[in-house]
RNA sequence: GGGCAGGUACCCAAGUGGCCAAAGGGGGCAGACUGUAAAUCUGCUGGCGUAUGUCUUCCAAGGUUCGAAUCCUUGCCUGCCCA
Protein backbone atom coordinates (compact mmCIF):
# COMPACT_ATOMS: atom_id res chain seq x y z
CA UNK A 1 0.00 0.00 0.00
CA UNK A 2 1.22 3.45 -0.81
CA UNK A 3 1.31 6.38 1.55
CA UNK A 4 -1.74 8.25 2.66
CA UNK A 5 -1.07 11.38 0.71
CA UNK A 6 -0.77 9.57 -2.59
CA UNK A 7 -3.87 7.57 -1.82
CA UNK A 8 -5.83 10.71 -1.09
CA UNK A 9 -4.81 12.16 -4.41
CA UNK A 10 -6.09 9.23 -6.43
CA UNK A 11 -9.23 8.90 -4.37
CA UNK A 12 -9.97 12.59 -4.70
CA UNK A 13 -9.73 12.63 -8.48
CA UNK A 14 -13.03 13.62 -10.07
CA UNK A 15 -15.07 13.44 -6.87
CA UNK A 16 -17.66 16.03 -6.02
CA UNK A 17 -17.59 15.81 -2.27
CA UNK A 18 -15.95 13.86 0.53
CA UNK A 19 -17.75 13.77 3.87
CA UNK A 20 -15.57 14.20 5.87
CA UNK A 21 -12.06 14.50 4.39
CA UNK A 22 -10.46 14.42 7.82
CA UNK A 23 -12.21 11.18 8.67
CA UNK A 24 -11.06 9.65 5.43
CA UNK A 25 -7.50 10.61 6.16
CA UNK A 26 -7.75 9.14 9.65
CA UNK A 27 -9.17 5.90 8.32
CA UNK A 28 -6.46 5.64 5.71
CA UNK A 29 -3.75 6.33 8.21
CA UNK A 30 -5.06 3.68 10.57
CA UNK A 31 -5.55 1.25 7.72
CA UNK A 32 -1.96 1.68 6.67
CA UNK A 33 -0.67 1.33 10.21
CA UNK A 34 -2.65 -1.78 11.00
CA UNK A 35 -2.38 -3.30 7.54
CA UNK A 36 -6.14 -3.54 7.38
CA UNK A 37 -7.76 -2.56 4.07
CA UNK A 38 -10.76 -0.27 4.17
CA UNK A 39 -14.14 -1.72 3.30
CA UNK A 40 -15.45 0.32 0.40
CA UNK A 41 -19.03 -0.15 -0.65
CA UNK A 42 -21.09 0.94 -3.60
CA UNK A 43 -24.60 -0.27 -4.12
CA UNK A 44 -26.49 -0.90 -7.32
CA UNK A 45 -30.14 -1.43 -7.88
CA UNK A 46 -30.85 -4.27 -10.26
CA UNK A 47 -33.92 -2.55 -11.64
CA UNK A 48 -32.86 -3.12 -15.23
CA UNK A 49 -30.66 -5.82 -16.68
CA UNK A 50 -27.99 -3.46 -17.96
CA UNK A 51 -25.28 -1.38 -16.46
CA UNK A 52 -24.59 1.74 -18.45
CA UNK A 53 -21.79 4.24 -18.81
CA UNK A 54 -23.27 6.35 -16.03
CA UNK A 55 -22.60 3.57 -13.55
CA UNK A 56 -19.04 3.20 -14.67
CA UNK A 57 -18.13 6.54 -13.15
CA UNK A 58 -18.66 4.88 -9.77
CA UNK A 59 -17.16 1.59 -10.77
CA UNK A 60 -13.99 3.29 -11.89
CA UNK A 61 -13.77 4.95 -8.52
CA UNK A 62 -14.15 1.55 -6.91
CA UNK A 63 -11.35 0.42 -9.15
CA UNK A 64 -9.14 3.13 -7.76
CA UNK A 65 -9.72 1.86 -4.24
CA UNK A 66 -9.11 -1.66 -5.43
CA UNK A 67 -5.82 -0.67 -6.99
CA UNK A 68 -4.84 0.89 -3.69
CA UNK A 69 -5.35 -2.44 -1.99
CA UNK A 70 -8.64 -1.82 -0.28
CA UNK A 71 -11.53 -4.24 -0.06
CA UNK A 72 -14.12 -3.33 -2.62
CA UNK A 73 -17.68 -4.45 -2.02
CA UNK A 74 -20.06 -4.41 -4.94
CA UNK A 75 -23.44 -4.51 -3.34
CA UNK A 76 -26.32 -5.68 -5.43
CA UNK A 77 -29.50 -4.30 -3.98
CA UNK A 78 -31.62 -7.28 -4.81
CA UNK A 79 -33.79 -6.63 -1.80
CA UNK A 80 -34.00 -2.88 -2.28
CA UNK A 81 -34.70 -3.47 -5.96
CA UNK A 82 -38.02 -4.83 -4.88
CA UNK A 83 -38.74 -1.49 -3.26
CA UNK A 84 -37.53 0.81 -6.00
CA UNK A 85 -35.35 3.78 -5.19
CA UNK A 86 -37.49 6.91 -5.27
CA UNK A 87 -34.46 9.16 -5.74
CA UNK A 88 -34.87 11.70 -8.51
CA UNK A 89 -38.07 10.24 -9.72
CA UNK A 90 -41.21 12.28 -9.84
CA UNK A 91 -43.49 9.31 -9.60
CA UNK A 92 -43.72 6.19 -7.56
CA UNK A 93 -41.64 3.42 -8.99
CA UNK A 94 -43.02 0.04 -9.58
CA UNK A 95 -41.62 -2.66 -7.38
CA UNK A 96 -39.95 -5.56 -9.15
CA UNK A 97 -40.62 -9.19 -8.50
CA UNK A 98 -38.02 -11.35 -6.85
CA UNK A 99 -37.47 -13.28 -10.06
CA UNK A 100 -36.86 -10.16 -12.15
CA UNK A 101 -34.40 -8.85 -9.63
CA UNK A 102 -32.42 -12.06 -9.52
CA UNK A 103 -32.25 -12.27 -13.27
CA UNK A 104 -30.96 -8.73 -13.52
CA UNK A 105 -28.44 -9.27 -10.77
CA UNK A 106 -26.74 -12.02 -12.74
CA UNK A 107 -26.15 -9.67 -15.63
CA UNK A 108 -24.67 -7.10 -13.29
CA UNK A 109 -22.05 -9.49 -12.01
CA UNK A 110 -20.88 -10.30 -15.49
CA UNK A 111 -20.61 -6.67 -16.52
CA UNK A 112 -18.63 -5.15 -13.67
CA UNK A 113 -15.72 -7.48 -14.19
CA UNK A 114 -14.95 -5.67 -17.40
CA UNK A 115 -13.56 -3.07 -15.02
CA UNK A 116 -12.99 -4.61 -11.61
CA UNK A 117 -10.72 -7.52 -10.72
CA UNK A 118 -12.98 -10.49 -9.93
CA UNK A 119 -10.48 -12.00 -7.55
CA UNK A 120 -10.41 -8.91 -5.37
CA UNK A 121 -14.05 -7.94 -5.49
CA UNK A 122 -16.57 -8.97 -2.92
CA UNK A 123 -20.08 -9.23 -4.26
CA UNK A 124 -22.87 -8.98 -1.75
CA UNK A 125 -26.64 -9.08 -1.94
CA UNK A 126 -28.57 -7.14 0.60
CA UNK A 127 -31.26 -9.80 0.67
CA UNK A 128 -28.73 -11.77 2.74
CA UNK A 129 -29.57 -9.71 5.80
CA UNK A 130 -32.76 -7.97 4.73
CA UNK A 131 -34.49 -11.10 3.52
CA UNK A 132 -34.39 -12.63 6.97
CA UNK A 133 -35.19 -9.50 8.92
CA UNK A 134 -38.40 -9.87 10.87
CA UNK A 135 -41.18 -7.34 10.89
CA UNK A 136 -40.05 -6.53 14.38
CA UNK A 137 -36.54 -5.85 13.17
CA UNK A 138 -37.81 -3.65 10.40
CA UNK A 139 -39.93 -1.61 12.75
CA UNK A 140 -36.97 -1.21 15.06
CA UNK A 141 -34.89 -0.06 12.13
CA UNK A 142 -37.59 2.41 11.18
CA UNK A 143 -37.53 3.79 14.69
CA UNK A 144 -34.02 5.06 14.04
CA UNK A 145 -35.20 7.79 11.72
CA UNK A 146 -37.75 10.63 11.77
CA UNK A 147 -40.35 11.47 9.18
CA UNK A 148 -39.39 15.12 9.25
CA UNK A 149 -35.83 14.13 8.32
CA UNK A 150 -37.19 12.06 5.47
CA UNK A 151 -39.11 15.01 4.17
CA UNK A 152 -35.90 16.99 4.02
CA UNK A 153 -35.10 15.09 0.93
CA UNK A 154 -35.84 17.10 -2.19
CA UNK A 155 -37.76 14.58 -4.20
CA UNK A 156 -40.00 13.60 -1.33
CA UNK A 157 -40.74 17.19 -0.49
CA UNK A 158 -41.41 18.12 -4.09
CA UNK A 159 -43.74 15.26 -4.66
CA UNK A 160 -45.48 16.08 -1.43
CA UNK A 161 -45.92 19.70 -2.45
CA UNK A 162 -47.07 18.76 -5.92
CA UNK A 163 -49.65 16.44 -4.45
CA UNK A 164 -48.09 13.42 -6.04
CA UNK A 165 -48.21 10.03 -4.41
CA UNK A 166 -45.55 8.88 -1.98
CA UNK A 167 -45.92 5.37 -0.70
CA UNK A 168 -44.80 4.51 2.78
CA UNK A 169 -42.50 1.80 1.50
CA UNK A 170 -40.45 4.41 -0.30
CA UNK A 171 -39.36 5.78 3.04
CA UNK A 172 -37.85 2.41 3.74
CA UNK A 173 -35.43 2.65 0.88
CA UNK A 174 -32.96 5.05 2.48
CA UNK A 175 -33.25 3.14 5.72
CA UNK A 176 -32.41 -0.18 4.16
CA UNK A 177 -29.58 1.28 2.14
CA UNK A 178 -28.23 2.83 5.30
CA UNK A 179 -28.61 -0.40 7.15
CA UNK A 180 -26.56 -2.13 4.46
CA UNK A 181 -23.63 -0.06 5.64
CA UNK A 182 -24.25 -1.25 9.18
CA UNK A 183 -24.44 -4.88 8.08
CA UNK A 184 -21.28 -4.59 6.02
CA UNK A 185 -19.44 -2.39 8.51
CA UNK A 186 -18.53 -0.12 5.63
CA UNK A 187 -15.68 2.35 6.03
CA UNK A 188 -16.48 4.20 2.85
CA UNK A 189 -19.52 4.38 0.63
CA UNK A 190 -19.53 5.72 -2.90
CA UNK A 191 -22.52 7.10 -4.70
CA UNK A 192 -23.71 9.66 -7.18
CA UNK A 193 -24.48 13.14 -5.92
CA UNK A 194 -28.16 12.22 -6.11
CA UNK A 195 -27.49 9.56 -3.50
CA UNK A 196 -26.11 11.96 -0.96
CA UNK A 197 -29.14 11.81 1.26
CA UNK A 198 -29.21 8.01 1.32
CA UNK A 199 -25.49 7.86 1.95
CA UNK A 200 -25.77 10.20 4.87
CA UNK A 201 -28.51 8.10 6.40
CA UNK A 202 -25.95 5.34 6.48
CA UNK A 203 -23.62 7.49 8.54
CA UNK A 204 -26.32 8.22 11.07
CA UNK A 205 -27.52 4.66 11.33
CA UNK A 206 -24.01 3.36 11.85
CA UNK A 207 -23.59 5.84 14.66
CA UNK A 208 -26.91 4.76 16.15
CA UNK A 209 -25.85 1.14 15.97
CA UNK A 210 -22.58 1.94 17.73
CA UNK A 211 -20.29 1.81 14.74
CA UNK A 212 -17.87 4.34 13.36
CA UNK A 213 -19.56 6.33 10.60
CA UNK A 214 -18.60 5.66 7.04
CA UNK A 215 -16.96 8.27 4.89
CA UNK A 216 -19.24 9.31 2.07
CA UNK A 217 -17.84 10.08 -1.36
CA UNK A 218 -20.10 11.49 -4.02
CA UNK A 219 -19.34 11.32 -7.72
CA UNK A 220 -20.79 13.47 -10.50
CA UNK A 221 -23.73 12.17 -12.44
CA UNK A 222 -23.04 11.49 -16.04
CA UNK A 223 -25.50 13.16 -18.35
CA UNK A 224 -27.29 10.88 -20.77
CA UNK A 225 -27.13 11.07 -24.54
CA UNK A 226 -29.62 13.94 -24.53
CA UNK A 227 -27.02 15.97 -22.67
CA UNK A 228 -29.46 17.22 -20.08
CA UNK A 229 -30.88 14.54 -17.85
CA UNK A 230 -28.72 12.12 -15.99
CA UNK A 231 -28.10 8.91 -17.79
CA UNK A 232 -30.72 6.49 -16.66
CA UNK A 233 -32.43 3.34 -17.61
CA UNK A 234 -35.89 4.68 -17.04
CA UNK A 235 -35.38 7.81 -19.12
CA UNK A 236 -33.85 5.79 -21.93
CA UNK A 237 -30.95 8.13 -22.68
CA UNK A 238 -28.31 5.61 -21.78
CA UNK A 239 -25.48 3.71 -23.36
CA UNK A 240 -25.42 0.21 -21.95
CA UNK A 241 -22.18 -1.67 -21.48
CA UNK A 242 -23.69 -4.52 -23.42
CA UNK A 243 -25.01 -2.48 -26.28
CA UNK A 244 -23.71 -4.04 -29.48
CA UNK A 245 -20.55 -2.30 -30.73
CA UNK A 246 -22.21 -0.58 -33.67
CA UNK A 247 -25.04 0.74 -31.55
CA UNK A 248 -22.71 1.89 -28.81
CA UNK A 249 -20.56 3.67 -31.36
CA UNK A 250 -23.58 5.29 -32.97
CA UNK A 251 -24.94 6.54 -29.69
CA UNK A 252 -21.60 8.03 -28.75
CA UNK A 253 -21.40 9.81 -32.08
CA UNK A 254 -24.82 11.33 -31.59
CA UNK A 255 -23.90 13.29 -28.49
CA UNK A 256 -23.22 17.00 -28.65
CA UNK A 257 -19.69 18.35 -28.71
CA UNK A 258 -19.93 19.75 -25.23
CA UNK A 259 -21.23 16.50 -23.88
CA UNK A 260 -18.32 14.76 -25.53
CA UNK A 261 -15.93 16.74 -23.35
CA UNK A 262 -17.89 15.73 -20.30
CA UNK A 263 -17.58 12.08 -21.27
CA UNK A 264 -13.86 12.48 -21.80
CA UNK A 265 -13.63 14.02 -18.39
CA UNK A 266 -15.50 11.35 -16.50
CA UNK A 267 -14.89 8.21 -18.50
CA UNK A 268 -11.33 8.46 -19.67
CA UNK A 269 -7.95 9.59 -18.45
CA UNK A 270 -7.20 11.61 -21.56
CA UNK A 271 -5.82 15.10 -21.16
CA UNK A 272 -8.73 17.45 -21.67
CA UNK A 273 -6.70 20.34 -23.05
CA UNK A 274 -5.39 18.16 -25.81
CA UNK A 275 -8.84 16.89 -26.62
CA UNK A 276 -10.10 20.43 -27.03
CA UNK A 277 -7.42 21.19 -29.56
CA UNK A 278 -8.47 18.39 -31.85
CA UNK A 279 -11.16 18.56 -34.48
CA UNK A 280 -14.42 17.77 -32.65
CA UNK A 281 -15.41 15.03 -35.02
CA UNK A 282 -12.02 13.38 -34.79
CA UNK A 283 -12.13 13.60 -31.04
CA UNK A 284 -15.58 12.10 -30.97
CA UNK A 285 -14.58 9.23 -33.20
CA UNK A 286 -11.66 8.52 -30.89
CA UNK A 287 -13.88 8.59 -27.84
CA UNK A 288 -16.37 6.23 -29.39
CA UNK A 289 -13.67 3.82 -30.45
CA UNK A 290 -12.02 4.02 -27.05
CA UNK A 291 -15.17 3.09 -25.23
CA UNK A 292 -16.29 0.39 -27.61
CA UNK A 293 -12.82 -1.08 -27.30
CA UNK A 294 -13.06 -1.08 -23.55
CA UNK A 295 -16.20 -3.17 -23.51
CA UNK A 296 -15.93 -5.18 -26.69
CA UNK A 297 -12.24 -5.36 -27.46
CA UNK A 298 -9.95 -3.60 -29.94
CA UNK A 299 -11.17 -5.49 -32.97
CA UNK A 300 -14.77 -4.51 -32.35
CA UNK A 301 -13.68 -0.93 -31.76
CA UNK A 302 -11.91 -0.66 -35.08
CA UNK A 303 -14.74 -2.34 -36.89
CA UNK A 304 -17.42 -0.19 -35.36
CA UNK A 305 -15.52 2.90 -36.40
CA UNK A 306 -15.00 1.70 -39.94
CA UNK A 307 -18.62 0.73 -40.27
CA UNK A 308 -19.81 4.02 -38.90
CA UNK A 309 -17.78 5.97 -41.38
CA UNK A 310 -18.97 3.80 -44.21
CA UNK A 311 -22.56 4.07 -43.18
CA UNK A 312 -22.90 7.71 -42.31
CA UNK A 313 -20.05 9.61 -43.75
CA UNK A 314 -19.72 7.92 -47.10
CA UNK A 315 -23.46 7.16 -47.03
CA UNK A 316 -22.55 3.76 -48.35
CA UNK A 317 -24.43 0.57 -48.00
CA UNK A 318 -22.98 -1.44 -45.12
CA UNK A 319 -21.57 -4.92 -45.52
CA UNK A 320 -24.04 -6.15 -42.99
CA UNK A 321 -27.51 -4.71 -43.69
CA UNK A 322 -30.03 -4.55 -40.88
CA UNK A 323 -32.23 -6.93 -42.78
CA UNK A 324 -31.73 -9.31 -45.66
CA UNK A 325 -35.13 -10.01 -47.17
CA UNK A 326 -35.92 -12.71 -49.69
CA UNK A 327 -38.94 -12.45 -51.93
CA UNK A 328 -40.58 -15.33 -53.72
CA UNK A 329 -42.84 -14.92 -56.76
CA UNK A 330 -45.78 -15.10 -54.38
CA UNK A 331 -44.50 -11.93 -52.76
CA UNK A 332 -44.73 -10.11 -56.10
CA UNK A 333 -48.46 -10.18 -56.73
CA UNK A 334 -48.78 -7.20 -59.04
CA UNK A 335 -47.65 -6.85 -62.59
CA UNK A 336 -46.46 -3.96 -64.68
CA UNK A 337 -47.41 -3.27 -68.26
CA UNK A 338 -44.87 -5.77 -69.49
CA UNK A 339 -46.21 -8.45 -67.14
CA UNK A 340 -43.24 -8.56 -64.75
CA UNK A 341 -44.00 -9.25 -61.07
CA UNK A 342 -43.68 -6.47 -58.56
CA UNK A 343 -44.69 -5.13 -55.19
CA UNK A 344 -45.78 -1.68 -54.07
CA UNK A 345 -43.02 0.30 -52.44
CA UNK A 346 -44.99 0.83 -49.21
CA UNK A 347 -45.52 -2.88 -48.86
CA UNK A 348 -41.93 -3.61 -49.59
CA UNK A 349 -40.78 -1.30 -46.84
CA UNK A 350 -43.17 -2.87 -44.38
CA UNK A 351 -41.98 -6.32 -45.37
CA UNK A 352 -38.48 -5.51 -44.18
CA UNK A 353 -39.86 -5.30 -40.68
CA UNK A 354 -37.81 -2.17 -40.07
CA UNK A 355 -40.89 0.00 -40.00
CA UNK A 356 -43.92 -0.47 -37.79
CA UNK A 357 -46.90 0.07 -40.07
CA UNK A 358 -48.09 0.91 -43.56
CA UNK A 359 -48.80 4.44 -42.50
CA UNK A 360 -45.34 4.92 -41.14
CA UNK A 361 -43.77 3.53 -44.28
CA UNK A 362 -45.93 5.81 -46.38
CA UNK A 363 -44.92 8.80 -44.30
CA UNK A 364 -41.26 8.00 -44.67
CA UNK A 365 -41.54 7.64 -48.41
CA UNK A 366 -43.47 10.87 -48.90
CA UNK A 367 -41.00 12.75 -46.73
CA UNK A 368 -38.08 11.61 -48.78
CA UNK A 369 -36.65 9.19 -46.30
CA UNK A 370 -36.37 6.27 -48.66
CA UNK A 371 -33.70 5.45 -51.19
CA UNK A 372 -33.79 2.52 -53.54
CA UNK A 373 -30.43 1.60 -55.01
CA UNK A 374 -29.16 5.04 -54.10
CA UNK A 375 -32.06 6.92 -55.67
CA UNK A 376 -34.59 8.81 -53.60
CA UNK A 377 -38.07 7.48 -54.19
CA UNK A 378 -41.09 9.49 -53.11
CA UNK A 379 -44.02 7.69 -54.68
CA UNK A 380 -45.39 5.22 -52.14
CA UNK A 381 -47.46 3.34 -54.68
CA UNK A 382 -44.65 2.85 -57.12
CA UNK A 383 -44.53 -0.70 -58.34
CA UNK A 384 -41.15 -2.21 -57.59
CA UNK A 385 -40.44 -4.81 -60.23
CA UNK A 386 -38.02 -7.61 -59.48
CA UNK A 387 -36.41 -9.82 -62.08
CA UNK A 388 -35.44 -13.27 -60.82
CA UNK A 389 -32.44 -13.04 -58.49
CA UNK A 390 -32.41 -9.29 -58.71
CA UNK A 391 -31.21 -7.43 -55.63
CA UNK A 392 -32.22 -4.01 -54.47
CA UNK A 393 -30.73 -1.93 -51.74
CA UNK A 394 -33.10 0.03 -49.54
CA UNK A 395 -32.08 2.88 -47.32
CA UNK A 396 -34.84 3.48 -44.83
CA UNK A 397 -34.57 6.73 -42.95
CA UNK A 398 -31.24 7.86 -41.71
CA UNK A 399 -29.74 4.67 -40.48
CA UNK A 400 -31.60 1.58 -41.57
CA UNK A 401 -30.55 -0.52 -44.50
CA UNK A 402 -32.18 -3.54 -46.07
CA UNK A 403 -31.09 -5.79 -48.86
CA UNK A 404 -33.96 -7.27 -50.80
CA UNK A 405 -33.46 -10.20 -53.09
CA UNK A 406 -35.91 -11.92 -55.39
CA UNK A 407 -35.87 -15.69 -55.50
CA UNK A 408 -37.12 -17.50 -58.56
CA UNK A 409 -38.67 -20.32 -56.55
CA UNK A 410 -39.50 -21.18 -52.98
CA UNK A 411 -36.07 -22.56 -52.09
CA UNK A 412 -34.77 -20.25 -49.42
CA UNK A 413 -32.03 -20.18 -46.87
C1' G B 1 -65.04 7.67 8.44
C1' G B 2 -66.60 12.65 6.06
C1' G B 3 -65.78 16.75 2.42
C1' C B 4 -63.36 18.44 -1.99
C1' A B 5 -60.33 18.02 -6.52
C1' G B 6 -58.59 14.87 -10.21
C1' G B 7 -57.70 10.26 -13.76
C1' U B 8 -57.22 12.39 -21.83
C1' A B 9 -52.73 9.43 -26.93
C1' C B 10 -45.22 7.61 -25.33
C1' C B 11 -45.05 11.87 -21.34
C1' C B 12 -47.11 16.70 -19.72
C1' A B 13 -51.52 19.07 -20.81
C1' A B 14 -56.24 21.56 -23.34
C1' G B 15 -61.11 20.10 -24.35
C1' U B 16 -66.96 19.77 -20.33
C1' G B 17 -72.99 17.04 -25.58
C1' G B 18 -72.14 17.03 -32.31
C1' C B 19 -67.30 21.11 -36.16
C1' C B 20 -62.83 15.38 -31.70
C1' A B 21 -58.41 10.70 -33.93
C1' A B 22 -59.06 14.94 -29.89
C1' A B 23 -55.48 22.10 -29.25
C1' G B 24 -50.48 23.12 -27.30
C1' G B 25 -45.72 21.49 -25.47
C1' G B 26 -42.09 17.62 -24.80
C1' G B 27 -40.27 13.22 -26.84
C1' G B 28 -39.79 10.37 -31.39
C1' C B 29 -39.24 10.03 -36.83
C1' A B 30 -38.03 12.40 -41.55
C1' G B 31 -36.11 16.49 -44.68
C1' A B 32 -32.88 20.87 -45.07
C1' C B 33 -28.32 22.68 -42.97
C1' U B 34 -23.33 20.49 -41.13
C1' G B 35 -17.87 18.38 -39.34
C1' U B 36 -20.86 12.51 -37.11
C1' A B 37 -23.57 15.55 -34.19
C1' A B 38 -25.81 19.36 -31.36
C1' A B 39 -28.50 23.89 -32.28
C1' U B 40 -31.90 25.91 -35.90
C1' C B 41 -35.82 25.68 -39.64
C1' U B 42 -39.75 22.59 -42.05
C1' G B 43 -42.98 18.40 -42.13
C1' C B 44 -45.01 14.04 -39.87
C1' U B 45 -46.42 11.58 -35.39
C1' G B 46 -53.45 5.46 -33.64
C1' G B 47 -54.51 1.19 -37.21
C1' C B 48 -56.46 -0.27 -41.90
C1' G B 49 -54.90 -1.76 -49.78
C1' U B 50 -54.74 7.01 -48.35
C1' A B 51 -59.81 6.92 -48.18
C1' U B 52 -65.14 13.81 -48.70
C1' G B 53 -63.92 5.94 -46.10
C1' U B 54 -63.57 2.74 -41.94
C1' C B 55 -62.12 0.53 -37.17
C1' U B 56 -60.15 1.16 -32.16
C1' U B 57 -59.09 5.12 -28.44
C1' C B 58 -60.05 9.95 -23.60
C1' C B 59 -59.37 4.92 -15.77
C1' A B 60 -63.37 0.54 -15.82
C1' A B 61 -68.32 -1.27 -16.18
C1' G B 62 -73.13 0.07 -16.95
C1' G B 63 -76.87 4.00 -18.24
C1' U B 64 -79.21 8.68 -20.58
C1' U B 65 -79.17 10.57 -25.77
C1' C B 66 -80.30 10.50 -32.78
C1' G B 67 -75.19 11.51 -30.98
C1' A B 68 -70.69 11.12 -25.07
C1' A B 69 -63.78 12.34 -23.74
C1' U B 70 -67.75 15.59 -22.34
C1' C B 71 -74.16 14.14 -18.69
C1' C B 72 -75.78 10.14 -14.79
C1' U B 73 -74.65 5.61 -11.64
C1' U B 74 -71.35 2.31 -9.52
C1' G B 75 -66.43 0.70 -8.99
C1' C B 76 -61.00 1.30 -9.05
C1' C B 77 -56.83 4.72 -8.49
C1' U B 78 -54.42 9.56 -6.83
C1' G B 79 -54.01 14.15 -4.09
C1' C B 80 -55.74 17.82 -0.48
C1' C B 81 -58.65 19.15 3.87
C1' C B 82 -61.41 17.57 8.26
C1' A B 83 -61.95 13.52 11.89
Amino acid sequence: MIDVKAQLELIGRGVVEIIQPAELEAKLTRSLKEGRPLRVKAGFDPTAPDLHLGHTVLIHKLKHFQDLGHQVIFLIGDFTGMIGDPTGVSETRKALTKEQVQENAKTYQRQIFKILDPAKTLIEFNSRWMGTMSAEGLIQLAAHYRVARMMERDDFRKRFEEQKPISVHEFLYPLVQGYDSVALRADVELGGTDQKFNLLVGRELQRDYGQESQVVITMPLLEGTDGVKKMSKSVGNYIALEDPPAEMFGKLMSISDSLMLRYYELLTTEDLEQVKMRHPMEAKLSLAELIVTRYHGPEAGRQARAEFQQKFQAQAFPDQPDKHLFLTPADLPEQDAAGAGGIRLVKLIVRTGLVASNSEARRLIVQGGIEVDGVKETNPDKLMVFAPNQQRRLKIGKRKFALVEARSNQSQA
